[in-house]
DNA sequence: TTTATCTACGCAATCGTTCCCGGCATCGAT
DNA sequence: ATCGATGCCGGGAACGATTGCGTAGATAAA
């Protein structure tokens, strides 16, 4: 099956000009003749022509599309941040092509290498949470090659990063569950690989510490996956359970942690937050409804989306090489609701 | 900021052969001989060249891409459907471009124009709410642009087609509910202009007749954003809360249909499954953990997507024109919960 | 030695578009 | 009448890669 679409020979051939006139009348040039024009405009409007955008990009060296990398588009956090990217990316032009890592450092590279081949202009990426080594995105970008971060970022690379105050947010979060009385307060980690894990777990050892408690390795739990499989989790949890002191609550680090966590605690039937206090990262626009409503940090997904398309297009479009790089920080929302209550 | 890459006239420039014999010399052609292959191969590898796919493309007239058109990606039904469609097109060695309408009209009409003006080989689409006239895609497939509909398809264009048997799920969730002994069933329908809608609405209705029961239009609120907006949630329920008969059942015929009518009641503080059951259409993985936990209907959503992206490789690279079309209708898995359970 | 065959490579067209350069009219000025 | 300016348009190269065709040189067969 052939679609074949018209192109401007065809205008040229059937008006008896050449391409170069059609292609000027197109656009408008002030050396064509209005009457030229108006016939050439209004027979491409009849056939319905379009310029083919793979022969301007072959010409132009650009192809006017962005490239994503995110681990997984049905998380609410990254689907929230690409619409973001894709209000942007929209409205100067561009278009959008996102892949998924699934969490999996090859999988990252088998798409970074897919997408680098020059079919982007730049890139947009949360590394994955296996990813450990980031010689593939400092290959490419020592190239000169544009690459934003935001969330999950590599701090060796020297380039723009949005990012949310991820230790002020554990911190606060933290807080929260210790002023609502709880003393043994364990921390469900993501991949120890990632940096948002890493801000995490230090904003909530600070908050322990700044309450007169001391830190315990016992009560860090790190899930490699990132709370993707059920089974990482509750092997987690089976290990708080089965501590000496069991932990009176428990601050999850990321969504999928936070909702399986809860899936847990459902199915061992021990109540939330009566027995065990929860308070996680989500940006699940349902956590109203859970049961019991989950108390959260809410991150700003669609605005870093949007600053670090912004920030990307900056990076493509400079004239000169870009050598100040911005390291933005947003700040995070806490919500309280039913799961971080005071256990009396 | 520019990103300079290697190209085959570098490596024949620096090697000293023609373009062609590089070009040769790395698709491994019998007429080059293995001393200068292995040079050029090497040379190759050693300044990291990658062939450019754009240039690629402009002489096969192909992109090796495809299109897709879903309403919101972060609805769970579409990333699962998208995670299916990846994963076949990836096999294939096919990139995907996705848009989102946001259930406009207008915006999918933008989007298809986008997409279409030759950056993509084919089309995988579930139209908007909004959508009636199918002109848009009709003149795109009628000048033979490979299309694939899937979840919500267009009657009236002549492609392939995968949906769901959205008239048994309706049915069965609806008789559900009567042998429940609910008598008074709603139905929480989504947009009347799209092919689901109607068809679920046909499977509801069949059942209260098969039942004894007859249809009364009054039981039935349309939805024109398909859930979208919580407003017109509200405003349909407090429709039928108003009623002479208040509903003891409701179905909800969308994933967000579904969600905001538990949303509603539990701002309202009306019981669920107590006051009123609710049984809705949800991919959701968290349905369990929401209060109460919700029956549901499940679309095989990755499944869809595969078949659709299987359906539309084979439209692209079929030599001749294909005049057959397949419509794929699949199974849906009923959950029960507790959101259905009999009211006493 | 001549002719045929084969190996190994280069030339040039092609895809669709843009744009530099050059050229032919026409017109006004001298 | 000649010259320069201007308006309007065409030729052709370029972007990066593939590929049909041509051919120089080596080898083998007659």
């Amino acid at each position: 099956m052939k679609y074949e679409a018209v192109t401007i020979k065809d205008i040229a051939k059937a008006l008896g000009l050449s391409t170069s006139t059609v292609s000027r009348a197109l656009r408008d040039s002030y050396e064509i003749s209005p009457a030229t024009k108006k016939q050439v405009l209004e027979y491409a409007e009849q056939i319905n022509y379009r310029p083919n955008p793979i022969a301007l990009s072959l010409k132009e060296k650009r192809s006017r599309s962005i490239g994503v990398i995110v681990c997984e588009i049905a998380n609410s956090f990254f689907s929230q941040a690409i619409n973001g990217i894709e209000s942007i990316a929209y409205d100067k032009g561009y278009n959008v092509i996102i892949s998924q890592s699934h969490e999996s450092y090859e999988r990252e590279v088998i798409d970074l290498q897919y997408l680098a081949s020059r079919s982007i202009d730049g890139l947009l990426i949360s590394v994955s949470a296996e990813t450990e080594d980031f010689s593939h995105l400092k290959n490419l970008h020592d190239r000169g090659f544009p690459i934003v971060f935001f969330d999950r970022v590599a701090e060796s690379i020297n380039t723009h990063k949005v990012i949310v105050d991820n230790f002020k947010g554990a911190y606060d979060a933290t807080k929260h569950l210790l002023d609502n009385g709880h003393q043994h307060i364990a921390n469900l980690a993501g991949s120890p690989h990632l940096s948002i894990t890493k801000e995490r777990l230090g904003g909530y050892r600070k908050a322990l510490e700044d309450h007169g408690l001391t830190y315990q390795e016992s009560y860090t739990e790190f899930c490699l996956h990132g709370g993707m499989l059920y089974e990482e989790v509750e092997a987690a949890l089976n290990r708080f359970t089965s501590l000496h002191q069991i932990p009176d609550a428990i601050v999850a680090s990321a969504d999928k942690l936070t909702t399986n966590c809860l899936r847990y605690f459902k199915s061992k039937g021990i109540k939330v937050p009566e027995e065990v206090a929860l308070m996680g990262f989500s940006n699940l626009d349902l956590t109203d409804l859970l049961s019991p409503s989950l108390s959260v940090v809410k991150q700003p997904a669609f605005e870093m989306g949007q600053l670090a398309t912004e920030l990307l297009l900056q990076l493509i479009e400079s004239k000169r090489p870009i050598t100040e790089f911005e390291y933005k920080v947003l700040p995070l929302e806490l919500m309280i609701r039913e799961s971080s209550l005071k256990s009396k």
